[in-house]
DNA sequence: GGGACGGTTCGGCGGGCGCCGAAGTGTTCC
DNA sequence: GGAACACTTCGGCGCCCGCCGAACCGTCCC
């Protein structure tokens, strides 16, 4: 076929989708647990990752009797959101039945490597107020923002590094854009680590816990 | 099926794919050019071009007996780009055989609404080495770029503007940035209005012209 | 009106793909 | 060694989808 065709055909499949979404929270999935997931037997989700790894979309590492398997890269899961966040005009049916489940993600959540879902799209606001970035020209760190890093997340861009310090990641139950790059990871790292958000269930939902209440209105002033 | 999975499918084709690609020149084409460059039957186009306009990829508009055919807008442009630019680690193997035909487009062309290729990159490069655009911190427009964007191609970005000035846009034949955005959109304007460059054939290839060489070599210090 | 032309609709063909169950391989644990 | 387990391979079924040719519908031009 023709390469684009290829790469969008990896996608085009109920299960894959469903797969590539489930890794969208950055971490290593187990063949098995994608398999329940997705609803398919192991067989077909063994067939389909093999798929996904050989499309170069999926990274796998074995372990024993385990397939441990995630998204390839940064581009990887950039290209699973902007194929999830498209979506022409529709003005967000947004059934009230299924909203009880999606709740906790629509609240907060993990974006591949960064925090997305309200919570998200409230810091990305909260770091513009405070002058930490600057949106109104594209999208940039600002010296009070590396300063912001250094401080309160122990974070300083590697010297020569080739990932952008900050990106925007278009939210797709916020339909807003929130903070990915290498601060958004940060950002995303540290409120793991310190215990400001911690996962719920299996999913990419995250709970905002109330030294992360207390952490996010200290250094940005906002109320989660 | 998925939201996501629906969007794929949409690219997941040969047909549907070369639609796509033919269109990020941003003109709008009729059915039958499509299907002329495609190598398909009319009546093949008509069904994939039906498809993806319901599935809101691609915008029409009826005239007389044509069909004439763009893409949606921007986020359907930046899309197709992404998925055409997702080539996991492959080394480039660059038939010379093929890039004799190729060769135009990789110099210079359009890519949606702004200028890509070596000259593209180039730009970008420039701008960048200029102080124009900084990239230190993901990518943003200095002060000396608006006083820039003023002057040399009187363009102002309107107040409350929702686009962003500048975006990058990854080059799938340079394999490295360029600018997009409404800077880049600005750009390719100016370009082709006071005719610096000039569209050759009638896909996305452009030339630059005398006229050209000097105003980038004059405002940015480009040779092309 | 008549002919040329762009586009659409319809029927039908062929191939590809997603899925499963069954059998098989390799790993872990007792 | 044997049993449980995670995963893979294979054969086969069924459906969907892309494609074409033929007939048809509008529009444009003489």
């Amino acid at each position: 076929m023709s390469p684009l065709a290829d790469t969008a055909a990896l996608f085009a499949d109920r299960t894959r989708a469903a797969f590539c979404q489930a890794l969208l929270d950055g971490r290593a999935w187990t063949a098995g647990e994608l398999a329940r997931h997705a609803g398919v037997t192991a067989s077909t989700a063994s067939e389909q990752i093999s798929r996904l790894v050989a499309g170069g979309l999926l990274a796998e590492e074995r372990q024993g009797r385990h397939r441990y398997v995630r998204l390839a890269g940064p581009e990887a899961a950039a290209l699973t959101e902007a194929l999830a966040a498209y979506d022409p005009g529709t003005p967000r049916p947004h059934t009230l039945a299924a909203s009880g489940r999606q709740d906790a993600e629509a609240r907060a959540r993990t974006c591949y490597d960064h925090l997305a879902g309200r919570l998200g799209v409230d810091l990305a606001d909260a770091m513009t107020a405070r002058g930490l970035v600057d949106t109104a020209s594209g999208i940039a760190v600002t010296p009070a923002g590396r300063d912001w890093l250094a401080d309160a997340l122990d974070y300083r861009q590697p010297t020569g590094a080739r990932r952008p310090l900050v990106r925007t990641c278009l939210d797709w139950t916020e339909r807003r854009s929130h903070l990915a790059g290498a601060l958004g990871a940060a950002l995303c790292t540290a409120s793991l680590e310190r215990g400001w958000v911690r996962r719920v269930g299996s999913g990419r939902a995250v709970k905002v816990t109330p030294a992360g209440s207390t952490a996010f209105g200290e250094l940005l002033g906002v109320e989660a």
